[in-house]
DNA sequence: AACCCATCTGCG
DNA sequence: GCAGATGGGTTC
């Protein structure tokens, strides 16, 4: 062979270590290599399919690609696509999962044999690891870390647990119902093209309802119209109290809670009921017994049979924001599955998040909502008691409640509970506009402004610019002042306002959440994402510390204060039956115009517009890199993609005490996303495979960017 | 983490 | 000219 010594290194390697090797073993010199200790040679290997790939289980970036394998004869039935394997690494030992079994190996080099099957489940269907690979590209993460977040820890005691399948009780058929749906246009459409095995796509704004007709049952006719169409659906809620309550919904829709040894049920897939229960329930939807996965944030990754249907519930709620990487969004994950397994796809909550409104303006999806005599016929009368309102009330104008809200409150208790809802604790520093109060954007790139330098001056949070010169886009103001947000007084003490009333706490650091609170008089104080339900529905609603609400500069404020608002007057009876809500405080003006006409799909649609003229997500695409200096420059010099913007790096503070982390914002067109999360990824593979040092996280649409 | 390989460095 | 150190890259 001409040119020998010009082969490509593994080239050499490989016919050194193969027949050649002993040729060049020359007298009193050693061999010159050593035979690589686990070659497939002894093993008798499968006739069909004798090659493996496998996902490494290790997380480095660069080992984030198919691995060949031999299969041995002796698992050839076992080590199917989805099955956990244990395989030889260089030199270690590593899980891994079999992606595919295939007839040639791509890898030019000896394959080394599969060790051994570790539990012989397919724990990935194909349709997962498709999912679980499209969510690692899209968020510039692994599959390893995908599969880590979508396969529960494996509980070999349940695995034991024998599915009595011929006990099993015959498949209960719901009936059809959509009178949840009624009032919504563009509902009963929906149900029925799912029934019929389409995949239609929505976006839904969901009215306040007494039980039978709330949003739960919505959801539970939901999953019967996949039902009755012989399809699986997942649906996926913020929290536990919220899967309980569709849970109930569908068990009263005719679709039974899947339990050991029945078929065709829902079975609840959360993480709070401890590691056996919750292997038990994705076994239950991997072996096809239930045929409806309801859960919470990580259930998006379930395994369900022949899925006709996603519903993801209040996507709003920052728990549905992955806190392990690559960080997905149970929105967005669930939006790529039902392009994936070509399903209909449902998002909805009592607001509207920018990102859902996207997905309406783009195209992608269509609208579900009421029109606006219903919205009026169902929800409670709103009144703002800002303090202009309340000018003749004098100083007490500004208390923390005020009197006319502390007189609606009273008045409203002879008709039943009246929940008051206060903010969690806690304090943000942000800077905002000191005559209109409007959250304080910089000037250049439209990122918040926050008071970073001691000496107070704003500094952009993004690209580290002064805002030496700054005016207000809404008024035109020329002085900023900071908002201290947060409440710190407890709840018990607006209790002690109302002496012989029942005063029932909710919330997390208040002893604990209710779920459902009694149908008589009482003042229920819950924070935030804390309220009970109540059989009837609450007589009033008063929302405290409005101002707390949409002070502060993180991107989307607005709609986020509106969701908490209307999480909580959803809860009042409508204005018919006396339902009041009161909203205290002087909060931004758009956020309490859309709570006081109920037009949640208004100022998402108006948010969005403006994100787009300010160059701001969802219009396009934001990755955050933060870590320690050289990591983040480093990781970023080699990203270049189309029309990219770089935007600092900026130190970010409290972190580190020496060194501070600083971050860089990366920004391109909302077209570009998928080139960025790729480049990111690459560059990520490059610095783990040098062992560049620092600490680094990456984060594609950051939630909580400020 | 353990290794392989290529290149560099210090010393003769 | 060569041993040992160093850095970059692979592991199927």
């Amino acid at each position: 062979m001409p040119g020998e010594s010009a082969l490509p290194p593994t080239d050499a390697r490989r016919s050194d270590a193969g027949a050649r090797g002993e040729q060049l073993t020359l007298e009193g010199l050693p061999t010159v290599r050593r035979r690589r200790r686990t070659r497939a040679e002894g093993v008798v290997l499968a006739t069909e399919l004798p090659v493996a790939r496998v996902c490494i289980d290790l997380p480095p970036p660069h080992l984030d690609h198919p691995f060949e394998y031999a299969v041995p004869a002796a698992l050839a039935d076992q080590a199917l696509p989805g099955v956990r394997v244990k395989v030889r690494f260089g030199r270690q030992d590593v899980d891994a999962y079999v992606l595919e079994r295939v007839t040639e190996a791509e890898h030019d080099g000896e394959l080394v044999p599969l060790r051994r099957v570790v539990d012989g489940l397919p724990v990935v269907t194909p349709q997962v690891a498709r999912l679980a690979r499209a969510t690692a590209d899209r968020w510039a993460g692994t599959l390893a870390d995908v599969l880590r977040l979508a396969v529960p820890p494996r509980h070999a005691r349940v695995e034991g647990e024998v599915p009595s399948s011929d006990e099993r009780a015959p498949e209960p058929v719901p009936a059809p119902a959509a009178s949840a749906w009624a009032d919504h246009r563009g509902g009963p459409a929906f149900l029925t093209h799912v029934t019929a095995g389409g995949a239609p796509r929505a976006v839904w704004t969901a009215l306040p309802g007494e039980p039978g007709r709330g949003w739960p049952d919505a959801i539970a006719q939901a999953v019967v119209a996949a039902r009755l169409g012989a399809r699986g659906a997942l649906v996926v809620l913020p929290d536990a109290r919220d899967v309980d309550r569709v849970l109930a919904a569908l068990a009263a829709a005719g679709v039974p809670r899947w339990t050991p040894g029945t078929s065709g049920g829902a079975v609840r897939l959360t993480a709070d009921e401890g590691p056996a229960a919750r292997y038990r329930a994705f076994l239950a939807a991997l072996r096809g017994h239930a045929s409806v996965v309801v859960g919470t944030r990580a259930s998006a990754f379930a395994p369900v049979a022949d899925l006709g249907l996603v519903v993801c519930w209040d996507d709003g709620d920052p728990l549905h924001a992955e806190p392990r990487a690559p960080y997905p969004h149970t929105r967005e994950v669930l939006a790529l599955r039902s392009e994936l397994e070509r399903c209909a796809f449902l998002v909805g909550g009592f607001a509207r998040t920018v990102e859902a409104q996207a997905l309406v303006e783009h195209g992608w999806a269509h609208e579900v909502a009421a029109d606006r005599r219903q919205v009026r016929a169902r929800t409670a009368r709103v009144r703002a008691l800002t303090t202009t309102e309340l000018a003749r009330e004098g100083p007490a104008a500004a208390a923390r409640l005020p009197t006319p809200a502390w007189r609606a409150i009273r008045e409203r208790l002879a008709d039943g509970p009246v929940l008051v809802q206060v903010p969690r604790a806690g304090y943000v520093p942000a800077v905002a506009c000191g005559r209109c109060r409007a959250a304080a954007r910089c000037g250049t790139c439209h990122g918040p402004l926050g008071l970073a330098k001691a000496d107070g001056t704003p500094t952009c949070g993004w690209c580290g610019r002064l805002a030496a010169d700054w005016r207000c886009t809404e008024c035109g103001g020329a002085t900023l002042r900071s908002v201290r947000i947060g409440s710190q007084r407890t709840a018990e003490e607006l209790g002690r306002a109302f002496p012989g009333i029942t005063v029932r706490v909710s919330g997390r650091a208040t002893g604990g959440v209710l779920a459902e609170v009694p149908d008589r008089p009482a003042v229920v104080v819950a924070t935030v994402g804390a309220e009970p339900v109540t059989p009837a529905g609450y007589a009033a609603a008063v929302l405290l510390d409005a101002a707390v609400a949409t002070a502060g500069s993180s991107l989307g404020v607005l709609p986020d204060a509106l969701r908490r608002w209307l999480g909580a007057a959803a809860l009042v009876r409508p204005a018919s039956d006396g339902g009041v809500v009161l909203l205290v405080g002087d909060a931004e003006e758009r956020a309490t115009q859309a709570l006081v006409r109920w037009d949640p799909v208004g100022l998402a649609s108006r948010e969005l517009a403006e994100r787009g003229t300010l160059g701001l997500p969802p219009a396009v695409r934001l990755a955050a890199v933060q870590g320690s200096r050289e990591a983040v420059l480093a990781v970023v010099e080699r990203v270049t993609v189309p029309d990219l913007e770089v935007l600092g790096p900026v130190p970010v503070p409290g972190t580190g005490d020496l060194t501070p982390d600083v971050r860089t914002v990366l920004r391109v067109p909302r077209a570009g996303g998928t080139v960025l999360a790729r480049a990111l990824a690459a560059s990520l593979a490059v610095r783990s495979a040098r062992r560049e040092g620092g600490t680094l996280t990456v984060q594609l649409d950051p939630q909580d960017l400020r």
